[in-house]
DNA sequence: CGGTTTGTTTTGTCAAGACTGAACAAGATG
DNA sequence: CATCTTGTTCAGTCTTGACAAAACAAACCG
């Protein structure tokens, strides 16, 4: 699936829209979709996903309402999904002193991969345990035991190097978090 | 969730059934269960999932009609998803001369997993589209860049690693496919 | 206090997809 | 040919979950 022309915006006459800005626009606008659509896949929230891709694209934190208008939904999906990622610490509530509003950024730790490693590791788990009931009895299921293996041995390996680039990942930009230059 | 007690089957009298399989039976069914949510979080439909749980555990091919009784499911329902099985090439659809009927197996080649690169590949590509369209404009979009290319490497070791243990599997049981000894 | 602003929770609608059961097609077989 | 057998496809039902809109709560402000 592709990103269609948008709906009808309501209004956004008044906007600078450089010619150049043009291009990147329709990027971001493909970004923010395609993310959408991935987290879909990742059994969350349509809205979830667009959230995450828009506060990708954003170097401030972004308004709780601008969110709303931005992504043209309601406040009630925003709230629910940003609570959703806020609980999984995809993305992060920030807030100003003397402004009573929420802001939100994506949060530069772990997060979504975290669930990748996890699921994995489940997966692993329940192979693990099907292998371990097997071992009693020994007829014909030498094959079956091979193929368990394999799978124990895919998940292992798998989580194993995510787990390794989230480690690389955590430590490298756990010191630099330079504002832009 | 985990597997709850099963729906009072209609019949299963005549069995075996010696006190030492009753665990492993247990367990099997765990096993089925667990895959076919497993599976069900990939978006394929959760019967899909048992049918791989269950045939992962089958040394022998297993016949169409056994596949609706054992899993309690319709044969219209074992119909289409063993097809789906197939077209992902999860699952071969095995034939015997003389015999009308078809069995299935699951395929020890990559499959599944196969999905797995796929979708990462996928993500990283849209990461790569959107740095690239990133930067024409190089006003307060650092961040963003930094935040992107670390999206790009980790979807990229991830697939890279992916499929270093896809070959390694993949020649591993090219050759041994013994007849449990 | 009454009225804003800001975010949350709830209620209702809608659409997607899984699954069943029945109708169906295509061979076999008497 | 009538009738099984075997598998496929189709129509209908049911469940799930996303979403919007409205009701709500809690600060804040005058």
């Amino acid at each position: 699936m592709t990103v269609s022309e948008p709906v009808p915006a309501p209004d956004r006459s008044a906007e600078p829209a450089a010619a150049a800005d043009f291009a990147l626009h329709a990027a971001e606008e493909r970004f923010i979709e395609g993310m959408g659509l991935a987290l879909e896949e990742d059994r969350l929230p349509r809205i979830a996903g667009r959230l995450v891709g828009l506060l990708i694209l954003s170097p401030q934190p972004l308004r709780f309402d601008h969110l709303a208008e931005r992504l043209r939904v309601s406040r009630g999906s925003i709230s629910t999904n940003t609570r959703l990622l806020e609980n999984m610490s995809v993305i992060e509530r920030v807030t100003r002193p003397g402004d009573r509003r929420d802001y939100f950024q994506i949060n530069e730790q772990p997060g979504l991969l975290q669930r990748v490693v996890d699921r994995f590791r489940d997966r692993q788990a329940m192979a693990e345990e099907m292998k371990q009931a097997l071992r009693p009895s020994a007829d014909g299921t030498g094959v079956v035991a091979d193929r368990l293996d394999g799978f124990i041995r895919f998940y292992g390996i798998l989580a194993d190097s995510l787990r390794t680039v989230l480690n690389a990942m955590e430590s490298r930009d756990g010191n630099s978090r330079p504002g832009t230059a």
